[in-house]
DNA sequence: CTGAAAGCGCTTACAG
DNA sequence: CTGAAAGCGCTTACAG
């Protein structure tokens, strides 16, 4: 299926002592035309100019990078790429840094410690000034330690470590916020059913759900109910609910598969939403949010922003002003059908 | 919130003068004995080592590179990191590379032809070995044209260009194999809803479609009915599709959402699925897919293998041995209850 | 087996 | 304003 290339050999890639040739000036000159430095001729400047455009010249990035001991390049060290989260936080790092002229090394390591480290070296092998460690789950992870030549930061996932710098998503916040939309609706009567109980997300959304209900002389009706991230689990659990507490009138659920779920057994059982029953999601995505009848209400994680933050503290810690410590990013209720009739 | 750093100014990066002067030899004998060559002692080799051991050198792979002429990186410009395509095509990609030990610079220029260009130059002043450019859609786009000074694999949207290499999927071939499933399974009385008319892949399913059907000696039942890629159509089209038939059998829908959608209404309407209508998605995405009431057929397009196959058609033109023109990969059934009960 | 010399593509002082 | 010299970190012939 291959054949020879149709244009012949590949034509060596041009270089400056090329374009100081065509413009008949020493290399350094053309060096400094072409890099807007102040002392030199405008006619030699153009000449270089010219002759530049005319072969298309390219500066070599490399070469610029050993001098300047800088490469503009940061690494993006990702454990589940195909998962909901990194690729959002992926495309707000790559996002800030484009307009910053950094170029991103993107590397997946699959939640696999030994891939994470051949990763980590072949980054610092090429010299990147900085590092993203994007995990797949809220809880902390280990840190790839203080030794570092180059600035590490951690983010959804922290750094074990305090001393390391790590952008997290407020899950405790997020919980809270869920609940006060709920009530601030007048509803009094709230059930939570959520994702596995391993991991903190759902802990954390459990706690805020449940301050936030404190906080106005409630309590939760019935248990929390933890069993896994699947619409499955949503469908099974909203019918244990309302099973046990037919009364309820506001359910929280930790993700929105789960909630697309009780969307589903609430329809089935003629529940109406949201005049009998209001539900929210958490993640806000968009597939699943829009589709669903009525569209569901679902408190946006701000993923992308967290990415945005990550970049800009990486960016600061380059410049020499790194930052310590846990960072939550806010996040917001983006309100629709399932509980605000025509929203 | 910024303190100073807690281990003071960053230390150097150690560079092989300093291995070498630890090992107290030549900077040429460091560099040999590092490198694996042949003509050092045992016992040099070994001083060299523990140097290097000692001090964690890791060579600048930006001073390799400028000498080898070959940087051991890759460019991916995806133009939808966001949507449903770019990103198992990514990973694909990113796994076959990363093996290969190339490491791969990623952007996204969201369908801005402006952008694009901004990202290709400087991918190309990083010296980047070869580019992969991953569209958003099945149409062709246009090249980036013959005269760039390292080879290029178009991902899931082809070049324009037929001198240039690309590698899409077969969606003629995805459209037959889901009428073939059907067909297998005894259904005659197929109807086809879809996405916008505006996309070839939808148009390249029904052509499939229609062509197994037209090879049994069959017709589609009803018209191809064009319209968005949403839950919400799927809801709608299938309504329609079973006012004007009811007696079909078979529903074969452009995507995974469209299938959705189809299989709410169908339960709302009380038509047992798969007993009396079967129903088959494109995508074989899995959150939509495995929570489906039940379980959803759908074409797997391979987008994974599709990544692993550009980034070897790119490793070999890397090598001296480009193809030319489009190469589709190969796309599968996966079959699940809304096509036989219980699987 | 070892190291002085030359060089990759570029930039930064420093003479003229 | 211009260019010869020195150098970034590394490797590859080439003497010894």
């Amino acid at each position: 299926m291959s054949t020879s290339g149709h244009t012949g050999p590949r034509a060596r890639t041009p270089t400056l002592r090329d374009v100081a040739r065509i413009a008949g000036v020493s290399v350094p000159t053309a060096s400094k035309a072409l890099n807007g430095r102040a002392d030199v001729h405008p006619d030699t400047r153009r000449r270089v100019q010219d002759a530049a455009e005319q072969i298309s010249f390219t500066p070599n990035t490399l070469a610029q990078a050993i001098l300047a001991g800088q490469t503009g390049t940061v690494g993006l060290l990702t454990n589940d790429l195909d998962g909901r989260f990194s690729l959002p936080i992926l495309m707000g790092a790559e996002d800030a840094f484009g307009a910053g002229k950094m170029s991103v090394l993107l590397c997946d390591a699959r939640e696999d410690a030994i891939r994470e480290q051949y990763h980590l070296r072949a980054l610092l092998s090429r010299r990147v000034d900085g590092l993203i460690v994007v995990g797949s789950r809220t809880d902390p992870r280990t840190s790839l330690g203080r030794e570092l030549p180059v600035p590490v930061v951690y983010a959804y996932a922290p750094s074990a470590d305090d001393a390391d710098c790590s952008i997290i998503v407020d899950n405790v916040s997020a919980g809270r916020l869920a609940v006060e939309h709920l009530l601030g609706l007048g509803r009094a009567r709230v059930a939570h059913i959520t994702g596995d109980v391993g991991y903190s997300a759902a802990r954390d959304r459990a706690t805020g759900a449940e301050a936030a209900l404190a906080a106005a002389g409630l309590e939760l009706v019935g248990p929390v109910r933890y069993g896994s991230w699947s619409e499955a689990w949503g469908r099974a659990a909203t019918h244990a609910a309302l099973d046990q507490n037919p009364d309820l009138d506001a359910l929280v659920c930790g993700s929105d598969q789960i909630a697309r779920g009780a969307l589903d057994t609430l329809r089935d059982r003629g529940v109406r939403v949201p005049e009998d029953v209001a539900v929210i999601g958490f993640d806000n995505w968009d597939v699943l949010t829009s589709a669903a009848r009525p569209p569901l209400t679902s408190v946006d994680m701000n993923f992308e922003l967290l990415g945005r933050v990550a970049a800009q503290r990486l960016v600061d810690a380059i410049g020499g002003n790194p930052a310590h410590g846990v960072e939550a990013v806010p996040v917001r209720v983006m309100v629709r059908g399932s509980t605000v009739a025509g929203a």
